[in-house]
DNA sequence: GCCCAGGACGGAA
DNA sequence: TTCCGTCATGGG
């Protein structure tokens, strides 16, 4: 009986078997606006058009062309939960389609999703997204995995850390992660987290507005960090998250709701208050939407 | 050197 | 309760 060469066999559990998930025509999804808009921090794209990302124990290469979506490392069941392909993102636009404003956001980020994060991964990811900018936050995520994470077997990548890794961890592995003042929140939300068995289902299990109180009870996280974990690791629509940008585009936009000067935490109440009236209970997909749209501005030269 | 970046915190007012 | 200075880090 012959037998398979081993190196073939290697070669398989190296770049795994090739799937394709072709959408069907209706499905809007744009790969690169997805995860080019900065919600998710462990993703790069390589010059053939690859997206490689670690997505709990997996690595992840995917890349579309037309509705045609070609991966390795994962199941058509995983793709569709991550990238939220269930989702019905055409009604979710229609429902936010108020103004001209918004409208031309829509118009130029159609096809972006919101993921569906991990969300132990999210909060930490978000505690290092503090008064800095997303290449940082990366490099310090990529960091926190390399240095207390595990190896992803055959590859250079690791998986991020954990909740049982933090549990009585010294902040000693974290001084290499250029995490500068957020060293300490990390390791004193990571730490007291480690030992809430369920923190997740019993997070989930929360309202909008009491989870959102029990994050900003976590070191490190305040409104605007327990936002954008709601919204994109806990798929709560309604948040909406009020960075610099988002403040920018309120007070050009809707100049009601913003103010100038110093940003307090008054205005960010008046300005999500708003917006979780104003378009409704898909308020944190305008404010991808309206990110997306001056983001992918700025990076016109 | 300066200013800014997907802010949050502690203490003063 | 609301301001205000400070907190590492790196890029422009």
């Amino acid at each position: 009986m012959r037998r398979t060469p081993l190196c073939a066999l290697h070669q398989e559990s190296l770049s795994g078997m090739v799937h394709t998930l072709v959408l069907s025509p209706d499905k809007v999804f744009s790969l690169s606006l997805t995860l080019g808009c900065g919600q998710a921090f462990r993703w790069e794209q390589d010059r053939a058009g690859w997206w490689e990302g670690v997505v709990g124990d997996e690595l992840i290469r995917v890349r579309q062309e037309g509705q045609v979506l070609t991966y390795t490392g994962t199941s058509d069941e995983r793709l569709i939960e991550y990238f939220a392909l269930d989702f019905d993102l055409s009604a979710v636009l229609d429902s936010i389609d108020r103004d001209p404003f918004i409208h031309a956001a829509i118009e130029e980020c159609a096809g972006l999703r919101i993921l569906r994060q991990l969300p132990w991964e999210c909060l930490l990811s978000y505690i290092c997204a503090t008064n800095t900018n997303i290449p940082m936050v990366k490099k310090r995520v990529r960091l926190l995995a390399e240095t207390l994470g595990e190896r992803i077997p055959g590859t250079d990548q690791f998986t991020f850390p954990t909740q049982r890794v933090f549990s009585g961890i010294c902040t000693g592995p974290l001084d290499q992660c250029r995490l500068g003042y957020r060293k300490d929140y990390l390791a004193s939300t990571a730490c007291r987290l480690a030992a809430v068995d369920g923190w997740e289902e019993q997070t989930r299990a929360l309202s909008y507005e009491g989870a959102r109180r029990e994050l900003i009870g976590l070191p490190g996280i305040g409104p605007k960090a327990a936002d954008c974990v709601l919204l994109f690791g806990f798929s709560r629509y309604e948040a909406f998250p009020v960075d610099v940008w988002i403040r920018r585009i309120m007070q050009q936009y809707y100049p009601d709701t913003a103010a100038e000067g110093p940003f307090t935490p008054k205005e960010y109440e008046r300005i999500r208050r708003f917006a979780r009236g104003y378009f409704g209970r898909y308020a944190g997909y305008a404010q991808e939407y309206l990110y997306g749209a001056r983001m992918g501005a700025a990076a016109v030269p």
